[in-house]
RNA sequence: GGGAGGGUGGUCUAGCUUGGUAUGAUUCCUGGUUUGGGACCAGGUGGCCGGGGGUUCAAAUCCCCCCUCUCCCA
């Protein structure tokens, strides 16, 4: 755009998404009516609109998905009763500290037990699970619910990155065997790209989480993590092998072929909506606001007839024939406020609609219209016949076109160091950094922390898909290197 | 978690140091003229100055507590 910035005026975004990322989403949330924050609890905000409506496609997407994949939906209740909350101890200890308590109630005072707000489902469902299943022939046994969760998070909220509510799916499955389970956790991982990655064209990768940053009484987390294109990396959603941790206290059992009860073996995997949606527009959205996938966008075509004295019949009634021919495949919207055009181009821009339709009276004498592509502001003047089909052409590539651009070649990010100044220097200069680890168990903490603290990035894990790279000794310690781990900055 | 800065019509904002009638723009509504990248004219609506307490004849302004937002750093 040869327009300045500073001449914007109130309505466009006014902070460059280069230089001032935290002022651009501000801005982009506001100004994109997104979120509204004015609802004044801190963490809580009111998702507006245009943000639930494509929450709502993502929903529908992952849902379909997962029933696909032979998951079934149920409905919870949001309130968990202390005892049940405490029956697995590693689990207590990581949530406690973010559990919201309901210990009152109308005018009888305090209640006998205290109820939490579910921060996720897997106390209240596995009681349930208990009584649900008896043998192996009701294994598998694939669940998964949509709601909202509560924690009380210490750290700075962001409109939908981090809240202390959230809207996510929480899938909850038992399996006869340890090797079903992994199979479960390979899927969620694959469903996870599926999303993520073909729907909302944004590049993940996945790793093992180390022991000391997995979820709490998981055996092994398996985590989503989003490239940023600045060697930052965003934590989406996750799976976790939970093995026999909560079967045992929650007496999740079954009889098996051979007439024995044994406990099940239980996979968890929660991909947080909200945090998808937060992940997708900040990082596909531009200068002139959003950039949404097809498919996602509440309105995917807006015509906007360009209304002149003496002939706004004329154009108007083409304009409301162009609209009856899409209507029905598109979501369309005819914009015949009596705004100026280019306040409407600036403003639908704004608001991520992929496709507008430009009709005036110097189309109408050539029998065309123009059409323009969102994503790269391409122009294409379009026969009025060829309408349809050029529409359906661009919705076939639209996404696909926006997901090219977007993933990140993940292995250019990569710099293989073998020396910690040389880990210092990569991460610097927005590197993600492979390197010899001693152990991603528990006794690779300390190392861990020293990562943090001299070369100024995480340990986010041992890469799930294929491992390459033989390292002698730990980058730390100098012991003998059990793994390859990689390292980076997050958000 | 640590630090800094904010909260005044829907939005942005002046006023606060030195207490005394609430500033401007924009949005919105009405009417009219316009319309190929942010149009214009005229009129109008809209405020418990974030909340509570204190000082004072008098508080947006001074003091205390709380809520909340933004930015930076663990």
């Amino acid at each position: 755009m040869a327009k300045k910035k500073n001449e914007a005026p109130l309505t466009g975004i006014t902070v460059s998404k280069e230089e001032d990322f935290s002022g651009w989403y501000t801005e982009l949330i506001n100004k994109a009516e997104l979120a509204d924050i004015r609802y004044n609890i801190k963490g809580f905000v009111v998702y507006r609109e245009w943000a639930t409506i494509t929450i709502r496609k993502m929903y529908r997407k992952s849902e379909d998905l997962l029933e696909l994949k032979g998951h079934l939906p149920l409905t919870m209740p949001s309130l968990i009763p202390e005892s049940n909350f405490l029956l697995e101890a590693e689990h207590v200890e990581g949530f406690a500290p973010e559990v919201f308590w309901v210990t009152e109630a109308g005018s009888s005072g305090k209640l006998a037990e205290r109820l939490a707000l579910r921060p996720t489902s897997e106390t209240a469902l596995y009681k349930m699970y208990s009584m649900w299943i008896r043998s192996y022939k009701d294994l598998p046994f694939k669940r998964y619910l949509s709601c909202q969760v509560w924690r009380y998070e210490g750290k700075m909220t962001r409109p939908f990155f981090r809240g202390r509510e959230f809207h996510w799916i929480e899938s909850h499955n038992v399996f006869a065997t340890m090797e079903g389970a992994m199979e479960q956790v390979k899927e969620d991982m694959e469903t996870t790209y599926q999303i993520l990655q073909d729907e909302c064209c944004i590049p993940i990768i996945f790793f093992q989480r180390p022991e000391w940053d997995k979820f709490a009484g998981a055996v092994h987390t398996y985590a989503a993590d989003a490239l940023m294109g600045s060697g930052k990396v965003l934590q989406l959603p996750s799976t976790h092998l939970l093995g026999q941790n909560f079967s045992k206290p929650f007496n999740v059992k079954f009889v098996d072929t051979d007439g024995e009860e044994k406990y099940g073996y239980q996979t968890c995997y929660g991909p947080s909506q909200s945090r998808n949606y937060g992940a997708m527009i900040a990082f596909l959205g531009d200068n002139n606001g959003l950039v949404l996938p097809f498919d996602l966008a509440p309105i995917q075509i807006v015509i906007i007839p360009i209304l002149f004295k003496q002939k706004e019949d004329l154009i108007l009634t083409k304009a409301r024939e162009i609209f009856e021919r899409l209507k029905n495949k598109y979501t369309v919207k005819l914009d015949d406020s009596d705004e100026s055009p280019g306040s409407k181009f600036y403003s639908w821009e704004l608001k991520g609609v992929p496709i507008r339709i430009e009709i005036g009276p110097r189309d109408l004498e050539k029998n065309q219209m123009v059409l323009i592509k969102r994503h790269d502001g391409k122009k294409i003047f379009v026969k009025d016949p060829e309408l349809e089909k050029v529409v359906d052409e661009i919705a076939q590539i639209y996404t696909k076109e926006i997901k090219e651009k977007s993933m990140i070649d993940f292995e250019s990010q990569i710099e293989l160091t073998y020396e910690k100044d040389a880990a210092i220097e990569a991460i610097k200069n927005g590197k993600i950094v492979a390197c010899g680890f001693c152990s991603i168990d528990l006794d690779g903490e300390c190392c861990a922390e020293a990562v943090e603290k001299e070369i100024g990035a995480e340990v986010r894990g041992k890469r799930v898909d294929e491992e390459k790279h033989e390292f002698a000794t730990c980058i730390i310690c100098g012991k003998p290197a059990s793994c390859t781990v990689y390292l980076a900055k997050s958000y």
